[in-house]
DNA sequence: CATGAATGAGCATTCATTCAT
DNA sequence: TATGAATGAATGCTCATTCAT
């Protein structure tokens, strides 16, 4: 058992170590441009290594994504779940969204702005890390309304609208990255604040 | 005379049909994922003859996304230049924007969701079809800003957020249709309304 | 009669500033590196055209090639068969022939260094321009033994290592151009200075 | 150990295989009319396996070419650093020269009568191989030139235009072998001995 | 005589992937 | 578990050439 244990570690953590150096190239050379081979000369492996851990170079990049938005959940979970005023929470969150966009743009990019042509909605459907983020931020949407704060809105138009809101600011901000943009930080208060007034009215 | 136009007609049937081909092949794959043999088979043509019309993959592109810019401009400038209260001609404007973007998924699509090779800004910077449809834009903020409807914001801040409030709408409808929507009327106008009555306050 | 012949010198006229054009290429750049489009573009014609006035490609260098050994031809002959001493006549042939090469250095490489694979002798048998060149030198080396200049050597043997010498350091120069050569002038000289001296003892 | 060195005997041995199709190809057709394909076919492997040896092309006719200077570099070696009459080193040294063209001619065509991509000096310059058979050439000049048996004549330009002597027959040998020639024999001794004759006054 | 439109064949090279070991 | 060797399938693009007009 105690060998089993190790060997299990021992795979475990050559699988971090792909995913790792994976999750680095995809952030900062995009989908395509990064080849089995760069992935493997970073760990200092052979490219064939790769497939003993993973089905193929999109098997590797659907890992990376999963874990991604893992982290984006549990993100969102602990900003909108925290105690105080609903509408900050939101608000933070809604922030938070947008900033992890734009601090995984590749990760964001190949998630939720790449045609997958076979299934569009594989990331957001079927109980995907993306679905469990859009329920997170309708909790926090569902608080503010249970709370009053939105009069004139159901729960599903508002998070819809919300989702819609950070989405746009993060991908516009990623694929237009030299448009002549006002501060980021501007940019997203403007949007974020400006949408939750016009709810709350 | 007759001869010399049915030509130059023909070469614009084919031009226009190795354009619509790319357009769809580029709006559900991806930049790079699309061959010129996969654009040439679509129009039963060789690969070389796609060379006859366009420079190479990128100009193809670029084509593309000017034609698109071309068009929602056109459509833009009709509205928003119209007469009456701006806050209501921007509103117009902006509904237009994301009507414009699920009538022509495939054009917006490639045009404003798809990275490719061309500088992004190469489209959206420089006298470019892309830059005059944000100006087209911009002016109707400029409008709402000097009549006094947005006390608090400056042109520049407005036109993007606004710019990203639609865009995040049109491009989340696209590219996951088959999430369980509120009916897209209700939420392009609560995203609208409540941005414009954000802003306003 | 008077139409026939004006026709057929404005083809001629096309043939020749085609021939002109391809031959500036061709010289400039390598056989290789020159398209038939470049020389249609040169003439401002249509590449079609050129297929009017030669089969292909390789016909148009054929037909330079053979009017520059023509014209090497004359030159030689101009000079060999010149009044005065035969070995200084002899002298003055073999430098010409280097220069020449020199001059026409993509020529003389096709003609001269290009593997043919079909009939390695194809320009130097079957009463070609290059053969001409060849039987006018050993003329020269005929007159010069006629008068005793070369006692120890027959007519053949004598040519062919004349030709050998002056081929020797044209194909050299031009292949390794950009080898620490001493001065062309000088080298050419020391070779064919040596090398008549040598046959004279 | 013993799977190793297999192991790096066939790798060698494909290696060896690769560049004696590719010196066949070369030599036959020249460096621009040979594709990696057609050596891929040769010794019926797939194109890409080309590439597991060789960097590309270009570092392909390297390859040959330097490997053929090595060679003639030893024989030259041999002969005329050996002791005995330095002219006679010389003369001896000549003839090796051209027998080994004549013998490898494929390997003489490509490294010495073929135009390639690579700097035709990247080869003959700086410390290849190339360069040293030259050098040793020059030495065997050098010795004469001490020994005085050449009075009128610097190394430098003597070793060059006996160099373009040895080549001068070697290359007209190879590339018209279908020409009438006196024999070989006799052909090389009146250039090499003629040469070195006319020097010596 | 001249051409615009079109193409088939080909190019060097790269990539994800597999298989025998 | 890990790999060296190998490959099939592509890729964007270019060229000489042809054909209908």
């Amino acid at each position: 058992m105690g060998v089993k244990e190790r060997r299990e570690r021992e795979k475990n953590s050559l699988r971090k170590e792909i995913l790792d150096a994976a999750r680095d190239l995809f952030a900062s050379q995009g989908y395509e441009s990064v080849t089995m081979r760069k992935v493997a000369e970073k760990i200092e492996y052979s490219p064939t290594t790769i497939y003993l851990h993973f089905q193929d170079k999109a098997d590797l990049m659907r890992s990376i994504c999963e874990e991604t938005f893992d982290r984006l959940s549990r993100k969102l979970e602990r900003i909108l779940q925290s105690p105080g005023d609903p509408v900050e929470c939101l608000k933070r969150g809604l922030r938070a969204y947008v900033e992890f966009g734009l601090e995984y743009p590749q990760h964001y990019r190949v998630t939720f702005m790449t045609p997958h042509d076979v299934d569009p909605d594989d990331v957001l459907v079927a109980g995907s890390a993306g679905l469990k983020a859009f329920s997170i931020l309708q909790q926090g949407v569902a608080d503010c309304i249970r709370a009053g704060k939105f009069p004139n809105v159901d729960v599903a138009s508002a998070s819809q609208a919300l989702w819609a809101t950070a989405h746009g600011v993060t991908s516009l901000l990623i694929s237009h990255a030299s448009f002549p943009w006002v501060s980021r930080e501007k940019l997203i208060n403007l949007m974020v604040d400006s949408m939750l007034q016009g709810m709350a009215a």
